[in-house]
DNA sequence: CTTGACTCTCACCTTACGTCATAGCTTAAC
DNA sequence: GTTAAGCTATGACGTAAGGTGAGAGTCAAG
């Protein structure tokens, strides 16, 4: 049998890079039939049959490495192999659902609310997270709203830590607000957001109603540690943080 | 304020390594508030907080140089990049998609066909594929079927190579099987195979009709480009393949 | 014999870090 | 004061799948 494929050749009817048929030469994937004396590549059919199989590999995303394994075995390990890339694949495109949903709700929120800043961009948290924050949260803060936790999948603290500091960055901000008017809209507007962002800790079942928020604004003004932010303290914040908390809740639940 | 956290506080913190913390740190990502007199990076409230904001992005696969990029641009460009991302992302799904039903009928394939070897694995290609590929191959061999040819787009040629080799491997396969009973099962199922590929080329509007196969097994048996493999010649096959194709068409369309 | 097309082998660049190696700093215990 | 534990720093190499040259040898044609 006559090679007929030069690297050149080979590359143009396959449609890859010289480059590639290097490098599968380089890690073994694919060899060519013979040298020539100068050192030339040369590939027969068979080479170009085994091209066209790894790149039906390559097209579903295998690595190399795998594909190589792949076409030294037998059809049972091929299709163990495919069946367990699809589980891969099914994978993949659920994690990529979930991204582009909090897409959509990070843009809803920047759109919404023209005030918002950048620098709270990353609260577009996901329902799922959101889902599974809540048992952390319900256990951090002690709340016991008892029902419902079971079936609440916990996640690792660094989720968690971020809530935290969506907080605070929240807090810091109020807690430059409280020379103004509790009732006034800008205030309100962070509010809102804390009120949304609480609903979500809580859940869809467990409601945040009127009464539960006003309670919560109470708790607030009782508890130091909700009144110091960045080590200086805000005695002042309590009783600002009721009022536009109460005013909210009256006017807005 | 105070620079509280160190690497290792705020990797744990933030669930990163403290590597990452490095890396941001040396591609000017994140550099921490302050460095100590011995070298140590100390990071405050408002790192802590750019961190979050930087793995919100890197969740949704962006890469580092974008994040860069969003972080010190306005609102308008994060829509913009948010909005673009979404559609990269849908479009990843949809390749997805396809890669899945890829896997599907190639895994049909390999369950029903017992005999099928791995060498033919490359042949589940997705449906579009096909689709396109149709105009390519009525114009390379110049089939008068004109109807329903301007609304399909056209392939890359290394697709058509693709099909190509294919065709070539099946000729190979079949070129050994000359000395067997063309009404045999194994034979058969070859070109069963071969009756869904050419099927596949001429496309759904374009029914190979029971009659069309015969024509197309006549067609080989005086074409001699048909019945010479890998350069040597096969008389017989001409004759054999035209009987094996007429028993098919005859017993199973 | 030279040009142009083709080929070869290094070898560095890319992403986002992981994984050592080696060395300096800090702090609590002795 | 010293020492050991624990923390930190800066390199530097490795990863996957090639891209992009650089410098040099090879081949067929004019």
């Amino acid at each position: 049998m006559e090679e007929k494929y030069s690297v050149k050749k080979l590359s143009k009817q396959a449609g890859v890079s010289i480059r590639t048929l290097h490098h599968y030469d380089d890690i073994g994937l694919l060899k060519p039939a013979v040298r020539t004396e100068a050192g030339y590549r040369m590939y027969g059919d068979k080479e170009m049959l085994k091209l066209q199989q790894i790149l039906f590999f390559k097209e579903l995303e295998f690595p190399l490495t795998e594909i190589q394994k792949i076409l030294n075995s037998g059809e049972f390990e091929t299709l163990e192999a495919l069946a367990h890339h699809k589980k891969v694949l099914k994978a993949k495109q659920k994690r990529i659902s979930t991204l582009i949903s909090t897409i959509d709700q990070t843009l809803e929120k920047l759109k919404k609310g023209e005030n918002m800043k950048i620098d709270e961009l990353y609260k577009g948290f996901s329902r799922q997270e959101a889902e599974g924050l809540r048992q952390e949260a319900l256990k951090k803060w002690g709340e016991k709203v008892t029902h419902s936790e079971e079936h609440l999948t916990s996640l690792g603290k660094e989720k968690v830590n971020r809530l935290q500091t969506e907080f605070k960055a929240l807090w810091m901000k109020l807690s430059q607000m409280t020379k103004m008017d509790p009732t006034s809209e800008p205030v309100q507007h962070e509010i809102e957001y804390h009120y949304k962002m609480v609903q979500q800790f809580w859940g869809p079942r467990n409601p945040v109603t009127r009464e539960a928020y006003i309670g919560l604004g109470e708790m607030y003004v009782h508890d130091d540690r909700y009144t110091s932010v960045e080590g200086r303290n805000n005695p002042e914040m309590g009783a600002f943080l009721n009022r536009a908390v109460k005013y909210f809740a009256e006017h807005s639940l």
